[in-house]
DNA sequence: GAAACAAATGAATATATGCTCATTTGTTTC
DNA sequence: GAAACAAATGAGCATATATTCATTTGTTTC
């Protein structure tokens, strides 16, 4: 039976991998970068937060691998890295819509 | 592109349901769970925090629905209520294991 | 290179969260 | 019903988190 619990270490990273959707801006964040990339004045308009805001989740979620960021003039635009990804979360958003 | 964010209320209870994984105790307990059963002492055993911050996590996993309690004299068994759960919680599991 | 704009960063703050300790509630057994 | 044990609850505390405001960094255009 002692055997049957997750590592302390491996635990804490799904933890955090969790936590990156734990959140309503970050979940409204994904469920639009899911369909698109976006810019952080676009995700700021979007959400209903400052851009700073947006900055700061970003930084959040790219040091996750969650998503990249892309330059293009005065703009960043970030996409979804993993497919897998979109997959884990879309589970979640339609296990909610599925009225729970 | 106005309507390619999720609502407000919706997202809020996504991340809610994140949330719910969100922690490393409350991931370790899950991933025990999945196995089978068990009652509150020998989660606290299994995760290694007292029998009260089971309970303070197991009254929010049942609030949310994830896990279901029944009684047998004076233990209280818990187990996971919906397979689509185990399904969400494995794949962020498989996500790390797989070494991101 | 100055002005204008987009994004990132840091500090500060308010709120949320997880935990422990102390107490209460529920159940069994004598 | 008293004693013993399991679980739940509430209070309190320390830490984490999300946000905003102010400032800085990066990029373009004149």
């Amino acid at each position: 039976m002692t055997l049957s619990v997750l590592d302390e270490h491996t635990a804490a990273r799904v933890a955090e991998l969790f936590r990156a959707f734990s959140d309503t801006s970050r979940v409204r964040i994904m469920s639009t970068l899911v369909r698109d990339e976006k810019n952080v004045t676009e995700l700021a308009k979007l959400v209903g937060v400052t851009e700073s805001a947006i900055s700061h989740h970003m930084r959040g979620l790219r040091q996750l691998h969650i998503v990249q960021a892309r330059r293009d003039g005065k703009e960043v635009y970030y996409s979804i890295v993993d497919p897998h990804i979109v997959t884990l979360f879309q589970q979640g958003v339609d296990h909610i819509k599925a009225g729970e």
